[in-house]
DNA sequence: GTCATTACTATCCATAAGGTGCCTATATAT
DNA sequence: ATATATAGGCACCTTATGGATAGTAATGAC
C-alpha cells in the first residue's frame, strides 16, 4: 500500500466514497479562496466581499452556506440593525485553510511556469495550422 | 506581509492575476484525481479510465489536454496498432502532486468529521420544518 | 418622508460542464 | 469476412453553474 492507497477505507478515487464527495466540494476556486480570506480571522460578508474580488454576493452567500454545512465555518449573527455577521473558520476549517493556501502559493509561485506553458502550447497550434495549406 | 499575502506581486485573490487562472485550472476534482493517480507512475489511458471510477472518455480526455497544456502532464504516443498513448507527470506536475495528495488525505481523513456536520446540518433544517404550521 | 446601511433572497438568463452515442484507424485473431 | 483492441474525435443534448439584477427588512440620520 503506498500513499495513493486509502489508509481506513476511505478512497477519493470511488464514487461513492463521501470522501470523493468532499474532494468534489473542495475543488471550486471560491471554497479556496474564502477559506484562505478567513485565515486572517473573523470576517464579515462585506469584508469576504472586497476581498474575494469578482465574486458575486449569491456566490459568496452560497459558498459560506456549504462551509458552514460542511462544519469548516461558523456563522455568528449579531441582531442588530443594521444586520452583522461574521464568519470565522472551526478548527477544522483552520486544519484545513493550512493545506488550501500551499495550494494557493503555489499557484502563485508557479503561474509564471505555466503561463509559458500555456503560450507554447498556443504557438504550436499555430504552427499546426503553417503547415496547412 | 502575512502569508495572506503574496510574495511577488502574484495575487489569488485578484481576478486578473495569472495565479487567479491557475486557481481555477485546479479546481477541479478531476485534476485532482488524475494528477493524483499519476504520481505512481506513466499510466495509459484505459488504466486512468479504470482507476478514475466514473470519470467519461470525454471528461478524461479533456482533463489530460488541460495538464498536458498547462505543462504539468506529458504525452508520450507510440506509432503502433492498435495505438498506445502514456501519460506521465512532468517535474512541475510532480511538484503539484504532493499537495494534491495531501487534499486527497485530508478529504480522506476527515471525511467522517464532515459527513456528521451534514447530518447535523440537515437534522437543523428539519427542526426548522418542525415549528412551522 | 426618504435615504443609506447590511446581509441577504429571489429571479432570470447565458454559458459551461458533463453525458451519450457514433465514427476513425489498422493489425491480429477467429 | 468479422470481431477485437486502443485512443481517441465529433456532434448533439441536458443539466448545472455562475453572473446580473432587483427586491426585502428594520432602523437611525437628515
Amino acid at each position: 500500500m503506498d500513499s495513493n492507497d486509502a489508509p481506513l477505507g476511505y478512497d477519493a478515487f470511488r464514487r461513492t466514497c463521501p470522501s470523493h464527495t468532499v474532494l468534489e466540494m473542495l475543488a471550486s476556486k471560491w471554497v479556496y479562496l474564502t477559506v484562505c480570506a478567513l485565515r486572517r480571522g473573523r470576517m464579515r460578508n462585506g469584508e469576504l466581499a472586497r476581498k474575494l474580488e469578482g465574486i458575486t454576493p449569491k456566490m459568496l452567500t452560497q459558498t459560506l452556506r456549504v462551509l458552514e454545512r460542511d462544519g469548516l465555518v461558523r456563522r455568528e449573527v449579531y441582531p442588530v440593525i443594521p444586520p452583522r455577521v461574521e464568519y470565522e473558520l472551526t478548527e477544522l476549517g483552520q486544519n484545513l485553510a493550512g493545506l488550501l493556501s500551499q495550494i494557493r502559493s503555489w499557484a502563485e509561485e508557479h503561474a509564471p511556469d505555466i503561463k509559458d506553458a500555456r503560450a507554447r502550447a498556443s504557438a504550436n497550434r499555430q504552427d499546426d495550422m503553417a503547415v496547412l495549406p
